[in-house]
DNA sequence: TCATCAATCCATTAAATATCAGAATAAGCA
DNA sequence: TGCTTATTCTGATATTTAATGGATTGATGA
């Protein structure tokens, strides 16, 4: 009896090493970076607005939960996430978060709804516009990421070319914009932009990682 | 640009929120519990092993995380999960943690090869033949936790009964015993038992949250 | 070989968390 | 009404974790 508790004890333990690498804002905000891509530690730093130490320091508890995985490349060490269905577990928890949390649905709606934002919901007639070429779908990712992975028939404008280049979008179509996901602000910014040029502009709350899910659980 | 960091600093906290309420074994052996029905707090207590008090701080923080629900009935407060989707993370983290984790592997393999079980994994085929009458699910778990839901075509027979209820069981086909999830040990003491007297038992890893799991993210 | 850059390791402090004991509620019962 | 039972709340203590600064490693390139 005893030694079935200590067994026990022991599983739920290990199990709570995924939790706890989940259980820190600053390591979410890694793991959703991570989603877009393979970065160096000093971009991850940069991009979630930490030092480079701390960014260390949390990166090394995502690998000792066997999260990610690391690479060098001459001077840098790139870190990915270890498997998609650590994308997947993101995307699963903050979806649970914001379907719990009334904190964070309000935090959202200050987001979206600040410019009366219409928001992109369904994925098949979205894409089916896209492909008719009714729309233009803008990811406003770092070029990089957008060559890592994009959403199909998407173009990319990095967010900070965007001034430079409103020449390549077309008025006559609405743009539906999309960035990381629902905790970037890059695509609001887009739109705002956008919406300030006379472009007809929506934003998609969905990045990569949301869309690749295929399941909603129901 | 500041204002920026400070919401985003604000979502990410959110959605720790529900980290951290999976960040403790504890925590998580009560939410498996959960995942078999609303039980109060004494039970709670009871079936984890852990001081009532202690029991009520841990349910406190899940409460405050918005994962679980209470309701007075009588003298008892109630506990239960406050969604399904609740349970469908609790699988998909313990999946995860399965998938990376190689002292989780280890630790497992230890409890379930030990009598070199067979473990049932193709639900398709095991209900085919459950439909058929070839093999007998058997839920062992407590009567109340069967009553409130089960696997299809299962039959009851709690761990500590079994002794006394063989005679129930056929001998002349095989018995697959199933408990509350692959952290229970009660299917595997079950197992042991029914291949003393003769039958020819397997144990299925899978409890009804997992199995309720429609779709598995590939 | 030495200087440089990226990243980690180590030690320290501050903050958060787990656990336990005792007091406090809240409902049901005598 | 007061007594009992189930549960929570309030502190107190021990442990864990987050964050920071200084020293260290490992690869690169002059």
């Amino acid at each position: 009896m005893k030694d079935a508790r200590k067994i026990k004890d022991l599983l739920y333990e290990q199990v709570a090493r995924i939790g706890k690498a989940f259980a820190s804002p600053k390591r979410l905000e890694l793991i959703e970076l991570l989603c877009q891509g393979e970065k160096t530690v000093e971009t991850l730093a940069r991009e979630a607005s930490i030092s480079v130490k701390l960014t260390s320091s949390h990166l090394r508890e995502l690998r000792m939960a066997q999260l990610v995985e690391t690479e060098r490349q001459g001077k840098n060490i790139f870190y990915r996430l270890a498997d998609k269905s650590v994308a997947d577990l993101w995307v699963q928890v903050h979806t649970l978060a914001e379907d719990r949390l009334v904190d964070l649905q309000l935090a959202l709606q200050k987001i979206a709804s600040q410019p009366d934002d219409l928001i992109a919901n369904d994925r098949d007639s979205l894409m089916k516009a896209a492909r008719k070429g009714e729309v233009v779908v803008l990811d406003v990712r770092p070029s990089e990421e957008y060559l890592n992975a994009h959403l199909p028939f998407a173009r990319s404008i990095p967010l900070e070319e965007l001034r430079q280049r409103f020449a390549e979008l077309p008025k006559d179509r609405a743009i539906v914009a999309y960035c990381r996901g629902p905790y970037c602000l890059m695509a609001v910014d887009a739109v705002a932009l956008l919406k300030q040029e006379g472009y007809s502009a929506i934003h998609l709350r969905e990045g990569i990682a949301e869309w690749s899910i295929t399941s909603k659980s129901v």
